[in-house]
DNA sequence: TTAAATATATCGGATGCCCAATATATCCTA
DNA sequence: TAGGATATATTGGGCATCCGATATATTTAA
């Protein structure tokens, strides 16, 4: 339990992510940013990136190099992934509006 | 990340916690088996137990021992807490049902 | 061509969720 | 009045998330 009241909720992240990448593809700095307006605070790089590189590892999100920035987007496994943790996510908070 | 999939989503026990008590007041086993009904696993004693204590702690919940069992209700701060807890959680999550 | 700004990336460590194992207490049954 | 079942509770530790600090690469500005 932390300052911010009760309910940690760590651990949502990586759900996050992958949720936000379905609505557009975006780079590590817009996915930040896109949280940030979400829950009030900005993911430091050492939260960002190691979330984004494990996604990587399970196969579940795709990198491509433009200049200075990675554009992340979903892949395929990561599609179905994302459908199968939201019925997870939905089941578990059934009621909380 | 773990076995089950991506997206851990742990540290969300004890806003469910709150949650299940703002519909009835319960005693620990009865919050155990709504949990295991929602999230497929039922939490251990080690997981629970602290978790009601924490709560306790903070003076979001309170305690009337009957009996055997103990039962647990949501304080007016529990209330208050939770209610904030909700909008947080659905401002994060807004767009994902 | 420096210098500053932006984006990506890694490392070490703090935090705390969660579990397995164990202990205690109360209730029920024979 | 034992013995089993159920509920509560604690302890110790594993492990993933997350952050702060730091490092590297690319772009832009001067």
């Amino acid at each position: 339990m932390r300052g911010d009241g009760c309910c940690d909720m760590r651990g949502f992240l990586s759900f996050l992510i992958l949720f936000l990448l379905s609505k557009r593809k975006m780079h590590g700095q817009e996915l930040a940013e896109e949280i940030e307006k979400r829950k009030g605070s900005k993911p430091s790089p050492g939260t960002i990136y190691p979330a984004l590189k494990s996604l990587r590892e399970y196969g579940l999100i795709e990198e491509r190099k433009e200049g200075k920035t990675v554009i992340y987007s979903l892949t395929e496994r990561g599609k179905k992934e994302l459908k199968t943790a939201k019925q997870r996510f939905c089941r578990i908070f059934l009621g909380v509006y």
